[in-house]
DNA sequence: GCTGTTAACCTCA
DNA sequence: ATGAGGTTAACAG
């Protein structure tokens, strides 16, 4: 259970959102179709510094240079991003690059400037009765009147900027789901890192899958299912370990966060920093 | 009340 | 340099 994510609303509203789920499902599924079916294991190399070319030239990326049209950058659903596969026992992803280099700098440079992460209290946290710096810069957008709980105290999530609605909406056309906020989490470089954590807070309906985007260094990413973490080692299931690259997106599908834990882990040699947005959609529910 | 969990760090292979 | 294991006290269920 995440402490700093437990979701409230001022009114009752989302009494359709297992119809609504459903109806994106579909609309996933069919622009999802042609899946490339890979192997689980690392994506992409693992020296980071130097450029991925080999993936990026898999992508098909429309006129980069017009800006004019908001969706030209974009993989049109009727070209759709070459996705692959990530499976395993109660596992079920989905990677693809949905920004090109040169467009995936370019919001980089914007997130750096428009994002306002927390400060003080809010950058901290209490973990087995000590309170530590979080190791790396947090800050949540989203829908007017969404609200957020942090060691009981709730706030108000920020409204959208400019560049995160962006992104959101390259989400949601890449992959039919809609979403009401975001977590941005900064790692500054290699040191910066999260630990093993499922996003099973209550407020977030398990049907519907969390859109990860990276930019910036590409950062390991680790699955380790619930089953094989510790000392009850009799049931042996191999952590999925990813690469996640600059401009990419990971749809982490049900039920994935109900058995698995993820982490980015320490990377000293890892230099620059990465930004992680992580797209939800919030149940909102009536107590407040 | 009792049990399970813990978005953190530290130490030591 | 990395990963596994232990931590520790409060709180949710």
């Amino acid at each position: 259970m995440c402490p700093f994510l437990l979701f409230s609303s001022c009114n009752a509203v989302l009494r359709d959102i297992h119809l609504y789920c459903c109806v994106h499902f579909f609309l996933a599924v069919f622009q999802m179709d042609p899946f490339v079916r890979q192997p689980k294991g690392m994506i992409g190399k693992e020296d980071s510094d130097e450029e991925n070319e080999n993936p990026r030239k898999k992508f098909k990326v429309l006129d980069e240079g017009n800006e004019e049209d908001e969706g030209s950058i974009m993989v049109e659903f009727s070209d759709p991003l070459p996705w692959q596969k990530i499976e395993a026992e109660g596992l079920d992803c989905d990677y693809a690059l949905l920004f090109s280099r040169q467009k995936a700098d370019e919001l980089f440079k914007q997130l750096e400037e428009e994002v306002q992460y927390f400060t003080g209290e809010k950058a901290k946290v209490q973990v087995f009765g000590k309170f530590h710096d979080i190791p790396r810069k947090q800050a949540t957008y989203g829908d007017p009147g969404l609200m957020y709980s942090f060691s009981g105290v709730y706030h108000l999530a920020r409204p959208w900027t400019p560049t995160l609605e962006y992104v959101r909406d390259a989400v949601t056309r890449a992959t039919g789901y809609t979403f009401n906020f975001v977590l941005v989490n900064r790692y500054k470089d290699g040191r910066d890192h999260i630990g093993e954590h499922r996003d099973d807070e209550k407020e977030l309906d398990p049907n519907c899958p969390i859109a990860s985007v990276s930019f910036g260094a590409a950062r390991d990413f680790v699955f380790r299912h619930r089953e094989s973490r510790g000392q009850r080692t009799h049931c042996r299931i191999d952590p999925v370990k990813l690469e996640l690259t600059h401009g990419s997106l990971l749809l982490m599908n049900y039920p994935t966060n109900t058995y698995w834990y993820h982490s980015v882990p320490v990377r000293r040699r890892v230099l620059a920093p990465r930004i992680n947005l992580t797209f939800r959609r919030i149940i909102m529910n009536s107590k407040h």
